[in-house]
DNA sequence: CTTGGCACTCGGGATTTGTGAGTGCCAGTG
DNA sequence: CACTGGCACTCACAAATCCCGAGTGCCAAG
């Protein structure tokens, strides 16, 4: 019996349960497939894949159908490489190239992962890491309130507003701006923050908390935690996902809508980061993402790291899915460099 | 036969079923309902609500269930102002005078609205209408691009990459951004953008190119309908609707994916924007919002205008739901004037 | 106009039955 | 020893059937 022909039957598995959906019986493999064996010899393999967890019955005369681990090892194992075809290629390319904006490109490229995929698609907005400052403008908005914004060499914008500033005189804030500027301008994020801790120093007392004020801010824009924006699209394939999926969706989309989640999702991702990662049913950390799979992938050049991925049925076509993701992924990240 | 009964019936009828998603009957209604009459009686009201078409049954022998037209009614005619408790307001006005930020307001906004309503929230970013030029900021990013950044001093920035730029030179775009400048800056949106318009001629003609492709992008941003965002909560509320709804959860999530859509509805507002507009199950447009109801207001104070709403099915609390749509912007204007 | 009575309808839950795909096991074979 | 054909057994699911009760419309009488 031979260990070969056991992870034939069990790729032969997936692969006919992703396609119709329905538990899959000895019978019916051995008539799609050119085994060489009989329907019996299947079943023998069949019962040590279920010894070995890869499998299981939904119930008793019942056809078989994967489990979690068993589509792990047809993702680790028994899966090749696909690669896309030049009009693939091509179509995504083109459509991404269209983009006018850096919004438009996270945009575009959420869209075009929902289509492609059939499935709902996660872009995260690139994050400023590594990225440095190239200009901070300071807007009083009438009040005791001013606008901090900060422009990143991306071409990433951040906004703060300034609540309780004192009064505003305009000399004093051009003061602000540009000593702020000439401190900042060129450098990196973290570096920029930490030289701006010692600026207020340098005014005269009365005018220092409004300078303290804006440095918060800032601070807060440039190294605390930036709210991590993700973009979402495609939630509607969830109900093509079929009626197997009908109880489920309802927490799916409970985790969809929190995108703390969905940016632990994204954050956890493998080591080299140009890696295609697949998490599968209860591999998920979050509750209600139990029956789902997530493929995710790092994306952008030496200055930008964030992530996208897609979120499906377990009983997803995974070749095709990551062969997709990371096309996309490296699409993305070209168009980002410039 | 008297015509003020029959309309108490159709409101009990309404009522009834709102509570318990079942057909209601002649029987169970004079159960609950003090009419002082017998179920025949009933029965004879209900017969005459069936030829105007206020309500149905399903089928044969099932109890009755309100058409849209019924609700319609309900709503116009049936339906006294609910005001909302103390506590209720108070909650309300809490969990928004919290927000930091005009991203924090509106992002509190639809989550609150989602979690009053426990349905799908709706909330249209402040528009830029009448608001004035604050700054323009121009940013090269390496290549032939540039950052264009619009401040306006309602607090809002729109951001424009301009893509074939020709050379730059970091002189001229400091002159450019200059002038520019000096031309916008505190100018309403509309006049800033014509008076740009001149601005190329005063460039030696080499540069006029890339002034003038700057100037393309702030139109782009100034003038054109610029991209009017939504953002939206309590999508996962949808399961909620029950099973009756698991048919058309598909077609729904896909109008709500679709911006344009949401953004006409919103748009679709009463003359008197401080009212608050029903649109119930097939009097709607869109071929996948047909079983459900929009409940949207306008708010914003003299310089913004805008529209929130929630998505709900037919059968809904009407005057729940309108209390708190109403009383949601109610409290967001409030904050957004000052 | 209202009411009690009555015959009629019919959707939907419960129950039953049949069927077929699927399984495990075993004895036999190259 | 791996494979095969055969066979008895199991069950989910679909189709068929039954039954009940809520609900209706109509009518004659108050």
């Amino acid at each position: 019996m031979s260990e070969e022909r056991r992870l034939a039957v069990l790729r032969a598995i997936v692969e006919d349960y992703v396609e119709t959906r329905e538990p899959v019986g000895s019978k019916a493999l051995v008539e799609r497939h050119p085994f060489g064996v009989s329907s019996a010899t299947i079943r023998n393999d069949m019962a040590v894949l279920e010894d070995e967890g890869l499998i299981a019955q939904p119930h008793t005369s019942a056809g078989r159908v994967p489990t979690d681990a068993g589509y792990r090892v047809f993702v680790d194992r028994l899966t090749a490489v696909r690669v896309m075809s030049q009009p693939e290629r091509r179509a995504i390319s083109g459509f991404l190239s269209g983009a006018v904006d850096l919004d438009d490109v996270v945009d575009r490229t959420v869209r075009l992962l929902a289509s492609l995929t059939q499935q709902v698609a996660v872009v995260q907005y690139p994050s400023l890491t590594r990225s440095t400052v190239r200009h901070v403008e300071l807007v009083p908005l009438g009040g005791r309130r001013v606008l901090v914004v900060l422009i990143a060499n991306t071409g990433r914008v951040e906004q703060r507003i300034v609540d309780d500033a004192g009064e505003i005189d305009e000399a004093v804030l051009a003061d602000v701006r540009t000593k702020i500027n000439a401190e900042s301008t060129g450098r990196p994020l973290i570096e920029a923050a930490a030289r701006l801790q010692a600026l207020p120093e340098k005014f005269e007392p009365g005018h220092r908390d409004l300078v303290r004020a804006v440095i918060r801010a800032l601070d807060e824009a440039l190294v605390e935690e930036r709210e991590e924006r993700v973009v979402l699209a495609g939630a509607a394939n969830l109900a093509r996902f079929g009626p197997a999926f009908a109880n489920s969706i309802g927490p799916v989309l409970d985790a969809l809508e929190e995108h703390v989640v969905l940016l632990r999702l994204l954050g956890e991702l493998s080591s080299d980061r140009s890696l295609v990662a697949v998490r599968i049913g209860s591999e998920n950390d979050h509750e209600g993402l139990r029956s789902t799979s997530v493929v995710t992938s790092g994306y952008g050049g030496a200055d930008i790291v964030a992530g996208l991925g897609v979120l499906g049925p377990t009983r997803m076509d995974y070749p095709t899915t990551i062969a997709t993701v990371r096309a996309v992924a490296r699409y993305v990240s070209r168009l980002l460099d410039g």
